[in-house]
This record gives C-alpha cells, sequence and structure tokens, in this order.
DNA sequence: TTTAGCATGCTAAAATATTAGCACTTCCCG
DNA sequence: CGGGAAGTGCTAATATTTTAGCATGCTAAA
C-alpha cells in the first residue's frame, strides 16, 4: 500500500546500496555507507528492514546475504515514475532529454541507433 | 557539498512536492502532505529546511512562499544520476526502455518522432 | 476601533531512528 | 581438539526528527 518513501535516512541509504547491488553482506553495505557507523548498528538497520518487510535474507555459509522483497524491476518502476512526476511534469521528453544529456559522453554512435530501435519498436507495439 | 540524500523523511517529502511546485506556500505543502501534521509542524519543518541551506522564501502579501535553493534543473540532472546508479547499473538504454514502458499509454505517435529527432540530434552533437 | 482570521517565531515534549555494547554461536585453521 | 576470527540477536542509551502549543504581528471587515 504505502510507498518505500516512508524509509528514514540510513534506511533509504540501505535500501539504495542493496538495490545497487542486487543483494549484498552486511560488510557490504557498511563499507558504501557514507559516515558508516558501526557494524553492529548497521546489523540492526537490517534486521529492521527485515521486518518491514522489505529486505529479506538468506544464509549463505556462517553469513546473511540480504535481497530486497520487491523485485528490482518493480522498484525501479516505481521510482522512475515519481521521479517523473517530482522532476520532470510527467514529461518523458524532457526525462529522455535529461538523460541523454547525462550519458552523452559514455554513448557511442552505435548506442545512439540502438535507442532509436527501441523507440520504433515501442511505437509499434504502441497500438 | 554534501548531496541531498541527507534529509529526514518528512525534509525529503517536502522537497519533492517543492521541487514537483516549482514554489509552494506552507498550506500547500501541508495538503499533498502523506498523514499530513499539523501546520505548525509543517512551518517549523519549513524552517528548518531553510536554515540548513536547501530552501528560501520570499513574503508575497502576508504569507511565505519558499522555492529550491538549488534550480530544478540541476537538482533533476542529480536525481537521475543516481537513479541510473542505483536501478540500472548505469545503463541509459535500460532506463530509456523503462521509460517509455511507463508512458506508452500517454504518447501520440508524434511524441515518438519527437524522441527520435532528440536522440538523432544528441547524435550529431555528441562528436 | 475592535476583533476574527491567518500568518509567523519559538520552544519543549514525544516519537523515531540510530548507534554501541554485550552475550552467544559457528566456522575454520593450527 | 582448542581458540580466535567473524557471525548473529538483543537491548539500552543517545541523537535526531517530528510534532504541537503558545505568544505575537498584521490585515481587513464589522
Amino acid at each position: 500500500m504505502k510507498g518505500q518513501k516512508n524509509l528514514s535516512r540510513r534506511e533509504r541509504q540501505i535500501m539504495d546500496i542493496i538495490y545497487a547491488l542486487q543483494e549484498a553482506t552486511v560488510n557490504q553495505v557498511l563499507e558504501r555507507l557514507p559516515s558508516p557507523p558501526s557494524y553492529s548498528a548497521v546489523r540492526a538497520l537490517l534486521r529492521v528492514l527485515e521486518q518491514k518487510g522489505h529486505l529479506v535474507h538468506r544464509q549463505e555459509g556462517p553469513r546473511y546475504i540480504y535481497s530486497p522483497t520487491l523485485p528490482r524491476e518493480r522498484a525501479r518502476r516505481s521510482a522512475l515514475k515519481d521521479l517523473l512526476q517530482t522532476f520532470f511534469d510527467d514529461s518523458t521528453e524532457d526525462a529522455v532529454a535529461a538523460l541523454l544529456d547525462i550519458s552523452e559522453d559514455s554513448l557511442t554512435a552505435d548506442d545512439y541507433g540502438r535507442l532509436v530501435e527501441l523507440i520504433e519498436k515501442a511505437r509499434k507495439e504502441g497500438r
């Protein structure tokens, strides 16, 4: 029901890290946390996040590996949707433009070609 | 210096609202806040955000109108960059695909055309 | 003028989030 | 077998966030 934006600051940082890595151990999270707190502080947060239903863990040898409950694909759709609303007035075009602007340095001619294909394909499917 | 992800939960909600509206009064913020607290709670948060340098206000008749310190364009670039990293492994293509997927219902044939133009233009400028 | 309505500043209480520390378990290597 | 290194659970203290309430100023209409 409620979004995932009811997370506290640390919780959000942790979820982002885990989404970026897909799954992570306590230490992987700790390493990437800004102004990292103690090991046990991180464990406590992870426990809370699990209890709130945002994470699950499996045991891998001696240690826990945490992964998100909500699949990455769904989480990113939702995040993108929010971003679109907050910063782009729901304008897909503006968002794509910003995306291109950010990425221009790393895109090759082939990449541009693939992007055009992507759009052509969406256009066809879209009716 | 430090990012804007050091905000607390309420602070973040408020910044999002103000970025979406471009600028807002206390009441506009209050109306859109989930599980809205009291009027004065919102005022207190706004004051804190201003003191931290995230917002400024101007006086409009009897009331304050708050707006972000960091221009929307910069804030959204930065937000997009983060999103790209967290959820798309920095793959512009994946992000555009997700964007198209989200927006497909609302895009017209013309829109698709404009998107292709956008990319062609970026390709040319990109070298 | 008075007064009601709506705005603000400030501050202290309450609720949450964040953190460290201690006790216990498991794994692995000498 | 030990025994240390590296895990984990739990709990209590601390820090921060979030909130409401009170005092005050300004404006407009009765």
